[in-house]
DNA sequence: CATGAATGAGCCTTCATTCAT
DNA sequence: GATGAATGAAGGCTCATTCAT
């Protein structure tokens, strides 16, 4: 039963991300993410609230499973710095593999509201910690400065990340970004030492 | 004639500032900024081919004007260290002076249609060269590391530094980047020898 | 098995009655009076053909009701002259009573489309019909004129009974309609004599 | 210029009316009653805010031009008893003559939301202080009983002819109104003496 | 040059009713 | 008998742009 609506709402919820990728943020109507779902419009109101309200569900089951995704590869980290290196890799390697979702986090979803924009920035929220969780700990282990602003490097270091992503979406996608991650964390760890 | 177009040019750009400043992007109808400039709705499109045209517009006047700034300042640079601790100083200070320009390029402005965006971005572009310029002068100098990517690189500090402004500014400009000036140049420096 | 359907059949009707009267007609759905009652909507539909079904049987039931009332007790008055004084007591200290009620009755089922006025009509018949048959007792009694108009009198006490109740709805009930029955009464007899 | 925007005004008026009256006040739509009146949709929310507010003006014009002509029609009568039959007669007439009009304040826009009745209620206040003058200028000259309660005495009337209206329009206009003012003035001044 | 009245396309959301379980 | 998830039609309002004056 709890089941049967989680299906439903996951099918929303990927009909959503593949209409707002085919049809961008401003040309995709409730009733477009309905027949894409294979629901009446009415259904939509069933499991969320408003439109607004499918964006920011959106954005946060994507990036809860990325934050996850993240969680686990750290875990296993015997280092600070690989555990950086790993955020890099994910960060990059999964939106180049997945260039709807990179297509609506990046580029689509940021021309919405500012109530809308508040929201995400909430589920971001956790993954800037991470960040910050990664750089304490590199301190800690004596590998990172002592010195650091941790509340502004991991701005820093998102920021940068943030950016690469987006470059490359606007490019058109022409390189790997897989291949930037060397570079990139080779920049961070620098600046982090 | 010309100086006289110019005038109202001017008029019209920085009444559109001052309205979405105060009302957001969506707040900002363009019955709004011709009021606000003094002249009628039919007058705008005398000036400008049409909304969108008016804040690309107002991007680039204001960036010019900001890239212009950046340029006599590092003219006066004897290393690139020091220039690329001018671009930070300036960037984070300039938008700190100038909350209604931050606010609008940083939030309201990134609201908008894909196209309007790309036109940003176009505009955006000459300060990313100059970023790169400086990276490029560095390793020239025997600052900067050699093998370093400059067109990663320039990306990297650009987003960095937007997010530290974007940053600021949702929480609320609770501190002053201008105290992050140090910390900033300091991350990329090491991270770029 | 038939008490229990006419039981059910009840409940909802209280239900109803009691969501109209808190939320207005425009705020009263069909699922809000489902939840109040304590059935499922599609049960609803076992009972009520529809949800215009539903007001049209609140009414006839409260108004049958009070036509009852109205019967009862006349059956027990000796004159005409008493018969109506009955009629605008009870009117009035049945509706000053029931709040509830008469801001169902009075102001929210008129806001109803035409075809629930007209069923409305029919139930309100009966009363009117009452109020003539007290102008032919007084008739016949010699009590009352003998060149009246029933049929437009009846309309000329009935409206003006209505309009009483309705204002002082309006009016925020800040007063007793029990008080102004003398005068009423005193007002329609005379006209009558 | 001020003409031209009272005309269109007035032109949307005659439209709403005409449209209200062709079909009912659910059947309304503001698109209807734009391609009645000649214009656009949007040239509606030019001289009105809102849909409610046609509405309200229309009750208001209607009725406004309808006490003006109580008024001066009053101003030209020797007694309280002339008065009241003069308000009967109008009021009973005009209506009878203008079924569009009768129609639409009987029974269309009595059919919508609270907040309209209000406003409507507003509007027909000034009617109702008009004929109370009447019964204080009768108590005055001492033609009417000097312990009339005024207030109640005001609403009686209006209640009544309002009913007769409305009944009228119900059966289906099939006798004259016209006809009904002798005995209901009759009524009324037995009521008031 | 300037005006501002007029245009009209476009869309989110509600809720009475149905029907498979 | 009872349930409640699903349906889908329907409409008020905004605002960028035009053009007659």
């Amino acid at each position: 039963m709890t089941s049967r609506k989680q299906e439903k709402f996951e099918m929303i919820l990927d009909a959503a991300e593949k209409v707002i990728a085919e049809n961008g943020f401003h040309g995709s109507q409730v009733s477009k993410i309905a027949k894409e779902a294979g629901v009446a419009d009415g259904t939509i109101y069933l499991y969320f609230k408003n439109k607004e309200d499918i964006l920011i569900s959106l954005f946060q089951d994507r990036l809860g499973k990325l934050v996850d995704l993240f969680n686990s590869s750290i875990r296993d980290t015997s280092t600070a710095d690989e555990a950086l290196r790993k955020i890099c890799e994910i960060h990059l390697s999964q939106l180049e593999q997945n260039v709807d979702l990179a297509y609506v986090t990046q580029i689509e979803l940021r021309q919405s509201s500012l109530e809308l924009r508040k929201a995400i920035g909430l589920a971001v929220k956790p993954y800037i910690v991470l960040i910050e969780q990664v750089l304490i700990r590199g301190i800690e282990e004596g590998s990172f400065r002592a010195d650091l602003d941790t509340k502004l490097t991991r701005q820093l270091i998102f920021g940068a990340l943030d950016e690469v992503v987006t470059s490359w979406l606007i490019s058109g996608m022409k390189y790997s970004m897989t291949e930037q991650v060397e570079h990139t964390v080779d920049f961070f760890l620098r600046g982090l030492k």
